[in-house]
RNA sequence: GCCCGGAUGGUGAAAUUGGUAGACACGAGGGACUUAAAAUCCCUUGGGAUGUCCUCCCAUGCGAGUUCGAGUCUCGCUCCGGGCACCA
């Protein structure tokens, strides 16, 4: 007798969403308890498996917490807005917002037949405007307290996407997006000051409790470097170079200082040189270089002398020739770095193909490995250093930095967040533009001092747009594709950008750039609590009642995006004193990839695994089971179709178990076995580990099947599956004659008196070799396990012949012989 | 190049953190039921030797080491996956 699975999982999804059992309440929760799963991107081409796997994960812990007497707070949205929506829009000539209306349809559809506990009430999209109101809002308030500015810099430009990224976007010189080449282009954009950040975003990880690989990208990205910032004087010239180095104690072996190719002084020194021309010309040429170019030429590194112009190595007054080279990023430090070929392999293989001069300063203090020929990046003691030879590096950093009157600095791999994109499927930048405004400002002419806020003050003639303006809507226009240019296709509608100056009211125009989508997602968790909430982002009360979120869950992938992004956006909201947290996830656990058949899946490969199909092949229970059978959560699994059949099995076996029970007086073995089971299985869940929770109760069932067992036996069992496997367990339940859903139930609690063996399995070994066990009390002494253990004939025939040496007794355990 | 993971049967994977390697499943082989198949149930299943229900040897990517005892710890490699990458 097998179960229909397609009549119970949609009956109970209806009795669930009817009754609204995963409704908390919001306002009064006992013991609320927020578990978020990352929202997906809803694609037209429907909930990927992988979402799934991840989704159900979430969902277990999330009913786990909830049988465990949490309120439990589960919501689900859609992150609709964005490039990779407005690409596949373009892909298939359909118009993104008829295109988001099917995809939420699709989407919701789907979400609601994999058996989670979400709060459908609290449903948001970030495309809506009673969303994306909101996301203006923040927008808005970045501006206002100085976090957003405009700035002209080179700037990653992907030109498939048409549009500008921000670094995190850019995986390898590829667009994150399409995986086109990125380019550099130098434009305006706008920018979000991330790096005001940096150090308290390095520093806070140590008080949330993230998996391990977020924490360890997070901290490599941010990438936090200490060292000095030195000038280097140029002969016959005002200016000084600044550079800024983690080594100051290799500054005697400095022979030549680089200037990145748009560094402000090549202008200047260009004029002065002898090869004005040649140093022209490869300015303009790696300027043009794409950082695919540039990086396929890092093994050779190219750049030009500035000839007849020299730089003073302040140490030791020493003329040394300037290069401008592309080696040097102009986006890192100053732009500008001294060079010391015998302690920086970039250096080194600089000067090797220049004729440089290369000194050695530092040598390791004792015989080092990494030394390669001249070149060695180690520490050690200085040499040819003057009267700092024979000091360490440490000690000479320090000295050498007073010495020459430079500072200790801070440097961040850490760049600021790119936010405006010249696209049309995101959150209209809610920013003005006056240029009669613009003039006054930069000129004060007016003589009367602004209140100007700090956004207003750094970037003049721009206002964000009055809150009553709020939301700027979206227009619906037939031409929304990417223009290629600097600007987004909004900046053809009239009626989009013209507008009012907030300030002077006279005729100003509206930022057109749409902001990045990482800023929809940045927030999202804040709006759950209070979705309805037409007057302010979120309440007050709501947000100390359920922030921040008890347990995340989400893939690795948005170690370096998403994930920075959320904790940048909450330090700034408690920086503005609207809320009194300042890290938005308290724990977070990455899952692992799901594959398939030990590949990736793409649709290239055409092996993309359809939960639809599997849904209506197995149900909905199994393949959640499935999912979560088989590996280890965190660390994912190669779904192979075969593996489907053992789940399937198993919850058949259950059904006809618990239809067809022999309800009963307890058998002593169930009873351990099961209060084994519920200690396996709370530790494991609790750690994530489904896989092993799962496989501890089809232990039990094993023990159970064909037996005896009372309906209190039957009830814990049941609890303990119900997180996994939520509908068969519900009907199952209710057939027990239980009125109460079980998913709201109490989990289990497991009785260690119950468990306690009063016997266990001592293990022989002779010289840490395992030659028998036996059968024995709880408690043995030494002697009396020593006695026991030598009467067993397998083990006389080994001792007999030699003598004992050494006897090692752990107990409840082994007893080892070493003879 | 740097930083994280990882490598265990035919397959997915377990292993109380230094103490019986391979739990739980899949697959395979054999058997029962059946006219037959599916489903279900039972048995076997790391490799080898011996040949009889008993025993021995070898086995956790490779090589050393620590230890009474190593899948687990240390050192040195190899391979695979992921992240970052001219960041001074």
């Amino acid at each position: 007798m097998e179960y229909n699975f397609r009549e119970i999982e949609k009956k109970w999804e209806k009795e669930w969403y009817e009754k609204g059992i995963y409704e908390p309440d919001l306002d009064n929760p006992n013991e609320p308890f927020y578990n978020l799963m990352m929202f997906p991107y809803p694609s037209a081409e429907g909930l990927h498996v992988g979402n799934m796997y991840a989704f159900v994960g979430s969902d277990i812990y999330g009913r786990f917490k909830r049988m465990q007497g949490k309120d439990v707070f589960e919501p689900m949205g859609l992150d609709g807005f964005g490039i990779h929506s407005e690409n596949y829009a373009l892909k298939v000539d359909a118009h993104p917002m008829e295109l988001s209306k099917k995809s939420e349809e699709h989407f919701y559809e789907q979400l609601k037949m994999i058996g989670n506990g979400f709060a459908w009430k609290e449903r948001l999209e970030t495309y809506k405007p009673e969303y994306y109101k909101w996301t203006q809002w923040v927008f808005k308030e970045m501006f206002n307290h100085g976090l957003a500015y405009r700035k002209k810099s080179p700037v990653n430009w992907c030109p498939s996407c048409k549009t500008v990224l921000a670094d995190e976007q850019v995986i390898s010189g590829k667009c994150e997006r399409c995986n086109g080449q990125v380019e550099r282009r130098e434009f305006s954009q706008w920018f979000f000051r991330i790096t005001e950040y940096a150090d308290r975003l390095l520093d806070d990880l140590q008080k949330i409790d993230w998996s391990k690989i977020i924490k360890t990208a997070q901290r490599n990205w941010i990438g936090r470097s200490y060292g000095s910032m030195i000038d280097f004087g140029i002969k016959n010239f005002d200016s000084k170079i600044k550079v800024f180095t983690t080594r100051p104690d290799t500054l005697f072996g400095a022979t030549y200082v680089v200037l990145s190719p748009e560094h402000k002084l090549v202008e200047k020194l260009k004029t002065k040189a002898e090869n004005t021309e040649e140093v022209e010309r490869y300015a303009e040429k790696a300027k043009n270089k794409t950082e695919q170019e540039r990086i396929a030429e890092e093994k050779g590194k190219t750049g030009v002398e500035i000839k007849g112009v020299k730089a003073i190595n302040p140490i030791n007054n020493e003329e040394i020739p300037i290069y401008i080279a592309d080696y040097v990023l102009a986006s890192y430090g100053t732009g500008a770095i001294m060079a010391v070929p015998a302690h920086d392999e970039r250096d080194y293989d600089f000067a090797k193909k220049y004729n440089i001069p290369i000194i050695e300063v530092i040598k390791p203090s004792f015989p080092d490995k990494t030394k390669k020929g001249e070149l060695y990046e180690g520490e050690g003691v200085l040499l040819n250093s003057g009267e700092y030879n024979g000091i360490s590096s440490e000690e000479a950093r320090e000295k050498i930095t007073d010495k020459v009157e430079g500072e200790t600095h801070t440097n961040y791999h850490l760049r600021d967040w790119l936010i405006s994109r010249q696209r049309y499927w995101g959150t209209p930048i809610p920013l003005i533009f006056c240029a009669k405004c613009a003039e006054r400002i930069k000129n004060n002419e007016s003589g009367i001092r602004e209140k100007l806020n700090q956004g207003e003050k750094e970037n003049p003639g721009w206002f964000a747009a009055p809150d009553n303006d709020l939301p700027i809507e979206l227009p619906n226009i037939e031409e929304f594709r990417p223009t290629g240019t600097e600007k987004s296709p909004l900046a053809t509608v009239e009626s989009f950008y013209k507008t009012k100056c907030p300030k002077c009211k006279g005729e100003a125009i509206r930022e057109t750039d749409v902001s990045d989508t990482f800023l929809d997602s940045a927030w999202y968790y804040f709006r759950y609590v209070d979705v309805n909430n037409k007057e302010e982002v979120f309440s007050d009360k709501r947000i100390k009642t359920w922030l921040p979120v008890d347990m995340y869950i989400g893939g690795a992938e948005h170690a370096v995006l998403h994930l920075l992004y959320t904790r940048f956006v909450t330090k700034a909201f408690h920086d503005w004193g609207i809320i009194n947290f300042d890290e938005p996830f308290t724990r977070f656990r990455a899952h692992g990839l799901l594959i398939k058949e030990g590949a990736k899946m793409s649709k290239s490969k055409g092996n993309v695994v359809n939960p639809d199909e599997y849904i209506s092949k197995y149900g909905a229970d199994s393949l959640r089971m499935y999912l979560m059978f088989l590996a280890p959560f965190e660390e994912g699994g190669d779904f192979r179709d075969s593996g489907m059949k053992g789940i399937t099995r198993f919850l058949n076996r259950v059904w006809r178990m618990l239809n067809e029970a022999n309800i009963g007086k307890d058998d002593e073995e169930i009873i351990k076995t099961l209060h084994q089971t519920i200690k396996k299985a709370t530790e494991d869940v609790e750690e994530l580990k489904y896989n092993t929770a799962i496989s501890s109760i089809m232990i039990l069932l094993n023990k159970m099947e064909g037996e005896t067992f009372s309906r209190k036996t039957a009830e814990a069992f049941l609890k303990l599956l119900a997180p996994f496997a939520p509908h068969v367990t519900e009907e199952l339940w209710c057939r027990l004659g239980n009125e109460n859903s079980i998913h709201k139930a109490e989990w289990p609690k497991f009785d260690p008196e119950k468990i306690k063996e009063e016997m266990f399995d001592l293990i022989i070994q002779i010289n840490g070799k395992l030659k028998n066990t036996i059968k024995i009390e709880k408690g043995i002494t030494k002697e009396e396990a020593e006695k026991r253990a030598l009467e067993s004939e397998k083990v006389k025939n080994y001792i007999d012949k030699e003598k004992v040496k050494k006897v090692i007794f752990v107990e409840n355990k082994l007893i080892n012989f070493v003879i």
